[in-house]
RNA sequence: GGCCCGUUCGUCUAGUGGAAGGAUAUCGGACUUUCGAUCCGAGUGCGCGGGUUCGAUUCCCGCACGGGCUGCCA
């Protein structure tokens, strides 16, 4: 049998990273086993316009580079994959348990459910449903229907069942079905509820394995018995555990978000974009926050970053393998190795994933995800020429390690400036050590005669320099930083001077100095 | 309230009835050219209380804490 997973998101407008690690799972052990994934979008509840609120959630897959055998625009042999198209199914199946007595048309108006329940729990008492539409006689309930008297189809729970499920990650879990009230599968208007719909569509589209987030695991005991119900071999199900919020045990959720600006893990990841986001012209932050998907590919997270740290999550090889590339993951996946805890979101485990795979890219794949920060920070036209990309290329390449996420390239921004900003605690720091100023106006001459500015003579030039003057190699290079770049941080300081270049790093030495008089 | 799931360094995790391993973060050192770069080193942990046992982080029970379901949400 061929294994088909499939995740189903909600068009909400984002992609929840939470939501994506729960699709990654589903899209690895299908790839793992050879078999399809499935993307089916659960909009039965939806009012909204569906379709401007799925493309964020088809960019994160495409972004992430996870292809969907069947879904939106793709099609395929079970379609179609929008619940809200799918309503015939759904009918056909509710009628199919109206007919066996396996549901029933309820009729009880939402405040006479209400009561029932406040008067059962008044007392600590359990709630079952009262089934008072059950003892209608087929004449009665022919005429409520003709009057157009109100009702939802709720499935009638055996409550002489055991259920039992053997969950791929948790094990065996059962519920007494006794306990349990008739889950209405079937609103007033034929709309489906989540419960019917996802076990009418998972049999239809012969889904084997329901991977998805342990919140549904309560879920699977009326779905198991739906399955039976309407004659399906159930499929099996495994629960992985929800991701929570850095540093804590609790559910990572969108409604947290001004808890989480506090939150001292989560705070890196609020940093970048306050610092990243007004510079490409994104005010507000693009609507974006660390909890979308989109968040990371705005400020140039690289996918093979986020799909390890995701993967990670919950999901270990061995005790000792961090490392591992999609296709890595994709060949060593496996059910038995998710952990049954909940697994907190750690930033700064991504920043080292992240850090670690932005390495393995080559100058060009850099220049490339790089180059976009810089023209929209308007450092670097559109159309750059190729003196232009040359130079964003050689400063790439001397950033080298320095650049964790492309859009670290922007705190090297006096590469290409013309008017540099200087850190003027770190100006006034170095230029206090006794007879600096006047070093670097003595070393003036010799830059301005050195011919070839270079990274070797510059270097060969300078160190020269200070041992004819009788001090070590090193000695000016802090001073020549500081006035070159105005930054305490950045490449080694022959490779600024370079990319500076000689006619401006002379013209920001002398600013320099002048500063100093 | 009822039912169900979970709990190993700050964090992600490995693992075992007999001295708890890796990664990340932190701290310290090195790199006599910076650094949020790189290299090296160090410290840090089995939620609590019972029980079983010669011995429990590991097995059992209870509690606490976190999460979920108990919805005409998904």
């Amino acid at each position: 049998m061929t294994v088909r997973t499939r995740f189903a998101p909600s068009p909400t407008g984002y992609m929840h990273i939470g939501g994506m690690r729960t699709a990654l799972f589903n899209w690895l052990f299908a790839r793992k086993h050879g078999g399809q994934f499935i993307l089916r979008i659960d909009d039965t509840d939806q009012e909204r316009n569906v379709a401007s609120a799925l493309q964020p959630i088809l960019q994160a897959f495409r972004w992430l580079g996870l292809n969907w055998d069947e879904g939106p625009d793709v099609n395929g042999p079970h379609a179609p994959y929008f619940q809200g198209h799918r309503n015939h199914l759904y009918r056909a199946a509710a009628d199919r348990l109206i007919a066996e007595g396996k549901a029933y048309r309820c009729f009880d108006p939402p405040e006479q459910i209400q009561a029932d329940r406040d008067a059962a729990t008044k007392d600590g008492g359990q709630y079952l449903n009262i089934r008072r539409s059950c003892d209608l006689t087929p004449t009665q309930i022919e005429e409520n229907l003709a009057a157009g008297k109100p009702w939802v189809l709720r499935f009638l729970i055996p409550r002489d069942r055991k259920i039992e499920l053997e969950d791929a990650i948790r094990g065996h879990v059962e519920w007494n079905a006794g306990l349990m009230s008739d889950p209405v599968i079937m609103r007033a208007n034929g709309s489906p509820l989540y419960n019917f719909a996802t076990v009418v569509d998972d049999s239809q589209m012969q889904i084997t394995h329901v991977i998805r987030a342990e919140e549904h695991l309560s879920n699977t005991a009326v779905q198991i018995l739906l399955h039976e119900a309407l004659g399906h071999v159930p499929p099996i199900f495994a629960h992985i555990p929800y991701v929570a919020a850095p540093g804590s045990k609790e559910k990572l959720s969108k409604r947290k978000l001004e808890q989480y600006r506090k939150n001292p893990q989560f705070k890196i990841l609020f940093d970048i974009a306050d610092k990243i986001f007004p510079r490409i012209g994104l005010s507000n932050q693009g609507g974006l926050d660390p909890v979308m998907v989109e968040y990371y590919e705005k400020v140039g997270f690289i996918p093979a970053g986020l799909l390890n740290a995701l993967a990670r999550l919950g999901w270990s090889l061995d005790d000792q393998t961090e490392l591992m590339s999609l296709d890595f993951i994709t060949q060593n996946f496996s059910l038995e190795r998710v952990v049954k805890g909940p697994a907190g979101f750690d930033p700064e485990k991504l920043l080292s994933y992240q850090a670690h795979w932005m390495n393995q890219l080559s100058a060009d794949e850099r220049t490339a995800g790089c180059l976009p920060y810089l023209q929209q920070a308007g450092l670097v036209p559109q159309q750059p020429s190729a003196v232009e990309h040359a130079k964003v290329r050689a400063v790439v390449a001397a950033l080298n390690e320095r650049i964790k996420i492309f859009s670290d390239v922007l705190t090297y921004d006096y590469f290409f400036k013309d008017v540099i900003e200087v850190s003027e605690k770190d100006f006034t720091k170095i230029f206090a050590k006794a007879g600096i100023r006047e070093l670097l106006t003595e070393c003036v001459p010799v830059l301005t005669n050195l011919s070839d500015w270079t990274v070797v003579s510059l270097e060969a030039a300078i160190k020269a320099f200070c041992e004819s003057k009788g001090v070590g190699g090193g000695t000016l290079n802090q001073a020549l930083r500081i006035s070159t770049t105005g930054s305490p941080i950045g490449p080694g300081v022959f490779d600024c001077l370079e990319l500076v270049g000689k006619e401006k790093s002379l013209e920001r030495i002398n600013a320099a100095l002048a500063k100093l008089k």
